[in-house]
DNA sequence: CCTCCACAGGAAGCGCAGGAGT
DNA sequence: ACTCCTGCGCTTCCTGTGGAGG
């Protein structure tokens, strides 16, 4: 059975190459963002202490993987440059979504500094231990906070990491945080956003052009020689475009797509698979989205689905197209929770919501201008409606 | 031009849960 | 075991804002 699979035809030649958390050596049209970094990051290699950076960019835009690819240039550059230098300058990365505390973090770091594992000891005992690895060997930490909206305890740990600079003579820490939250930084404690935006780095989406080069590039190392039409990755380019300019979900196209065209046991990948893999990957992109949501919050997101899926706009628009006013939306999500016996949330508070799933992209809304009454919000999917919707009644059940 | 409508968004406050201190 | 504090999710109240319609 295992050499069935062996020998069935593939058009992958490499796959990992195609998957979205794969790091390719070069990262193109990022340029000025690791110009960027390196001046920022540059005194640590005559071992000064940088300056904290915060870097944001909706997800898929290279943040993580920029970062990334620079701070290895840096470890190398500093081993050819003198091998005992490597002890002295720290690189460390971590994902808040894992590691959502100070503590959490802290202990990472000391079992990457010590080789030993602290699970146990104090809050207190841990940061000490941090800042006697720098003072003992005159070290520059440089602390890597990716998903950093997701710690919870952010005033502090930010405050206690730039603190331990004060104990210190020589050497010291850094932080990079990484958010794809906009409003994560006005939400900060203000001493806290002063520290961490020292210096400030937005990555813009990608246009259709840059993935669609993005794409050929992967594709000519990750699937074998004529395995993928070039209108196939045209297609996945402007897919990804028109919704977000996101890479991740570019890739995620191109892997579907050569999956299904495994499946079907086709010698390429063209057009029609990437449209069939668009379902399949939006899918799992709504499902992982709104798995974390609350309840209500998914309700305000079926409500808005159910109204798209029979066409029942508010309006219809020159520049916009089909909309939807929020009060609509309002009127109708208050109608599907009272069915289930629960009661709706304040109009206030529906707009928090409706921020909210603008922010994960399920959503695209427009403040009204001419031509609309007075000053709303205008609604619209973010997602295909039929895919939305279903995912949705599936989720709540309904 | 004025008023009204439909909504935006800030400020304050409320009840609750969970953590820290004692 | 107790109180106290704080953050969270949310409501209520209030002050704009800008087009629609008289």
């Amino acid at each position: 059975m295992f050499n069935q699979h062996l020998n069935k035809h593939t058009v992958f030649k490499n796959r990992e190459i195609i998957s979205p958390h794969y790091i390719p050596d070069t990262l193109p049209f990022r340029e000025n963002q690791i110009r960027e970094i390196i001046t920022t990051l540059a005194p640590t290699i005559t071992l000064t202490r940088p300056n904290n950076l915060f870097i944001y960019g909706k997800t898929g835009t290279g943040k993580t993987a920029t970062i990334k690819k620079v701070l290895d240039k840096m470890q190398e550059t500093i081993k050819e440059r003198d091998i005992n230098l490597e002890k002295r300058v720290i690189t460390y990365y971590i994902n808040c979504r894992s590691h959502n505390s100070k503590y959490k973090t802290l202990l990472k770091l000391t079992a990457k500094l010590y080789n030993e594992n602290y699970v146990g000891y104090s809050a207190s005992f841990v940061y000490d231990k941090v800042i006697d690895f720098i003072k003992k060997n005159k070290a520059i930490v440089i602390i890597v906070l990716d998903e950093i909206d997701l710690l919870q305890d952010i005033d502090d740990a930010i405050y206690s990491l730039n603190r331990a600079n004060d104990e210190i003579n020589s050497g010291g820490i850094a932080i990079i945080g990484i958010s794809n939250n906009v409003m994560f930084k006005e939400k900060l404690d203000p001493r806290t956003k002063s520290s961490l935006c020292q210096k400030e780095l937005v990555f813009p989406p990608y246009n259709a052009q840059e993935l669609k080069e993005i794409l050929t590039q992967r594709a000519k190392e990750g699937f074998n020689q004529n395995c993928v039409e070039d209108s196939a990755l045209a297609l996945a380019a402007a897919f990804s475009a028109q919704e977000s300019g996101d890479a991740r979900t570019a890739l995620m196209l191109l892997e579907r797509a050569g999956e299904i065209a495994d499946e079907k046991e086709k010698s390429s990948v063209s057009d029609s698979e990437v449209k069939n893999a668009k379902i399949r990957v939006e899918e799992e992109i709504i499902i992982n989205m709104i798995s974390t949501l609350p309840e209500q919050v998914q309700f305000v997101l079926y409500s808005i689905a159910t109204l798209t899926k029979n066409k029942q706009f508010s309006v219809k628009l020159l520049d916009e197209g089909e909309v939807l006013y929020s009060g609509d939306i309002y009127n109708e999500y208050c109608k599907h929770i009272k069915e289930i016996g629960k009661t709706c949330v304040s109009t206030k508070w529906f707009k928090q919501y409706i921020d909210e799933l603008d922010l994960y992209g399920l959503i695209i809304t427009t403040n009204s201008g001419k031509g609309v009454r007075g000053s709303t919000t205008l609604v619209k999917l973010g997602f295909d409606a039929n895919t939305t919707y279903d995912v949705l009644k599936n989720t709540l059940g309904l």
